[in-house]
DNA sequence: AACTATTCATAATC
DNA sequence: TGATTATGAATAGTT
């Protein structure tokens, strides 16, 4: 929507990428509004500058409440719930991460702008298909579940602890946590004698974000 | 943006309602998208349709990642940080809640549509002072920051403790909870004594939601 | 920070 | 329900 249609990857010059997001910004946090006014929809929309500064939108006075409302959502609906977006967010990381140069990835149609406006051929022109991509989404997701399962609880009444019922369910799942906590570190130090001297390092830990 | 311009109020008729917010979610959805890759801006958008179905878009695998990342900046800078959407979520709400008429609150200009783009005037036609809106945003915040101080540290380490540092941290941290957990529940206990045969409820539940 | 030529999003319609 | 079209909106490049 510009004098020129622009390609669908990271801005590399710093200034103009600043320009783009102060413009971009505005729109987005004006979309989010108006959905919101005229759908009546409950949103909680979280972002940060490429410098680091902090803008939300949020249709509740404490989003929390948003949030909350996302976790309850049982694992297996959500699953299915991520939409275009992040079918094209993964198949943009993914053709970023193999720098398989973009003609072979939309070898002949506009494929990245056209996803969402073109639904009959959605994953046609991917280098991973469709099942591939909800494998790897499912793995993504399953590895939350755990987590979102105790987050819950901690979640569910944040301010405080109402009743006896609530206190005692709390209790059960911190000392159940508390014991997962333990095992692990049993676990942890087991690893750490076995492999103390061979300088072998466990830990992964994926990033997948393109910023540098 | 369609054949004619469209009142930035909700759409009262439930099907034309859905079928705005099925186009709108995509439009919604394809901004942040583009955003996160022309801007490469890490972010989280969760939102539920008028039936209640679940939509997101998150930029890292893990959205606790971002909601941890919002949680650690300091409430004061997060109380400027609202920006134009939360303030004229606000103007709209307390139109709509109070019922005036949309003449005395936008007394000559396009107000509503204006906010962002005829930033000269941002606050000269609201019914509020910026000084209250700011004030109302402090009080819930505030609110929020008790909760927000717990959760920190249920969201640091979300899927694995990695290292034996975290593991003992976290191990720390839960103890502690517990701690409070079982301090609560034998206030509890005792309170439930003393007002057993009075059948005091002492729960507070406000639900502020605005959608019918 | 404002302008304007374009592309994009979408309300109405089919 | 899904596709098309006419129009309003957002924004890339310019000043």
């Amino acid at each position: 929507m510009g004098r020129v249609k622009i390609q669908m990857r990271k801005i590399v010059d710093r200034q103009q990428r600043n320009i783009a997001f102060a413009k971009r910004k505005s729109g987005l946090l004006k979309k989010a509004y108006e959905l919101f006014i005229l759908c009546d929809v409950q949103m909680v929309l979280i972002f940060f500058s490429p410098s680091g500064k902090l803008f939300m939108f949020d249709t509740k006075t404490r989003m929390e409440e948003t949030i909350k409302k996302y976790v309850d959502v049982p694992i297996r609906p959500r699953l299915q719930v991520q939409e275009e977006a992040f079918i094209r967010r993964w198949i943009d990381i993914m053709r970023i991460e193999s720098q398989y140069p973009e003609s072979i990835v939309r070898p002949r149609e506009n494929f990245g702008d056209g996803i969402l406006s073109q639904a009959r051929s959605k994953f046609n022109h991917s280098i991973l298909s469709k099942q591939e991509i909800e494998d790897e989404i499912f793995k993504c997701k399953a590895e939350m579940a755990k987590v979102e399962q105790q987050l819950g609880y901690f979640l569910k009444h944040p301010n405080q602890w109402a009743t006896r019922d609530d206190i005692e369910y709390q209790e059960k799942i911190l000392e159940e946590t508390l014991d997962k906590v333990r095992s692990r570190k049993k676990c942890l130090e087991a690893q750490n004698e076995a492999f103390d001297a061979s300088n072998c390092l466990l830990q992964t830990d994926v990033e997948i974000s393109p910023s540098g």
